[in-house]
DNA sequence: TTAAACTTTCAAAATATATTGAAAGTTTAA
DNA sequence: TTAAACTTTCAATATATTTTGAAAGTTTAA
């Protein structure tokens, strides 16, 4: 395979991954664009290399940036900004991890503790189950939360080490 | 709270965080219908709980069975179908990571390999960005992979007790 | 200042996704 | 058989999301 031709199924790839859990497959795939650049990119390059409008490809960088995985960069003597890609794969899932924590997972957790909080009659089965099922909920979400603070402070090596040492 | 309140915030909470993660944010709030309901409801309850029409429910309950979260059940003398969602938290858990994986990671990984096996000139930044990458994550992947393959086979008390071990 | 170079905004248009509901299909009991 | 009871299908419609592109805004150099 050509390397032009793997590039563009590794955008492809990405975009639709995006797409499938929840992320506009633009922005997908203007930071697998920029993954595989080993220079920063103007907005005019991104625009070209994707065939998006000025408009889209504005917004979708300042998304990125706004998930801590896109940076600005300015060229001395260079009027136009350049968009630059962390390229560390344990930066970009803690950051991703980090992100959708805030945005999805918080704001859920919030409601469930609420929820779990609600009480009725003990006799009353659409109450007991409605509280199971919350209580139940609310420990797997709190434990999912517990793991993706340790993830987002631990280091690479020291993460999947520990995994794999018990789960070998 | 009243409890009709809270069904019915908790129907909201979880069909956001599904469309959040690419989940049709109607098959949550049936999917949520379903798991605070002591009996298995009908078809007919559902559209009525939910205010969908008759295709949308019928269709939605079918997605659920393929996604093996929720079953049919027959009543003795009765030509109507019932649906009943499995209230186990941890089985939920890894029957969604199971289809998500078959439907969304496995793909992608097989493209990754086939990428991180392009080979070019190692003295082009191009092409020595673009294999990084794509090994980079391909390597991040299968770790994924291969934790999730452990959860799948796990007792919920195994895996979050040994995660617990590390992780506290 | 000015104007060229560049970035941002946002209403309108395009696209993608989800929903409806009536018709067609299936099953069962008599 | 038949017909009532129930389920499934799918073209049309509605809704939600994404994208466009031109206009407005900003910055910089001269």
């Amino acid at each position: 395979m050509e390397l032009a031709e793997a590039k563009q199924k590794f955008i492809e790839a990405w975009g639709k991954l995006g797409s499938e859990w929840g992320i506009n497959r633009t922005m997908a795939q203007v930071h697998a664009l920029l993954l595989i650049s080993p220079e920063a990119l103007t907005t005019e390059e991104i625009m070209e290399a994707l065939s998006i409008s000025r408009g889209n490809a504005n917004m979708t960088l300042r998304d990125l940036i706004g998930w801590g995985l896109v940076e600005k960069q300015h060229k001395a003597g260079e009027r136009k900004e350049y968009f630059y890609a962390d390229k560390d794969t344990w930066n970009i899932a803690r950051q991703v991890a980090k992100e959708r924590r805030k945005r999805e997972l918080d704001p859920v957790l919030k409601v469930l503790d609420e929820l779990s909080k609600v009480d009725g009659d003990v006799n009353d089965p659409e109450y007991k189950t409605f509280n199971k099922s919350v209580t139940d909920i609310n420990m797997l979400a709190k434990n999912v939360d517990k793991t993706l603070d340790t993830m987002l402070k631990a280091e690479e090596n020291w993460f999947w080490g520990s995994l794999f040492k018990i789960f070998k």
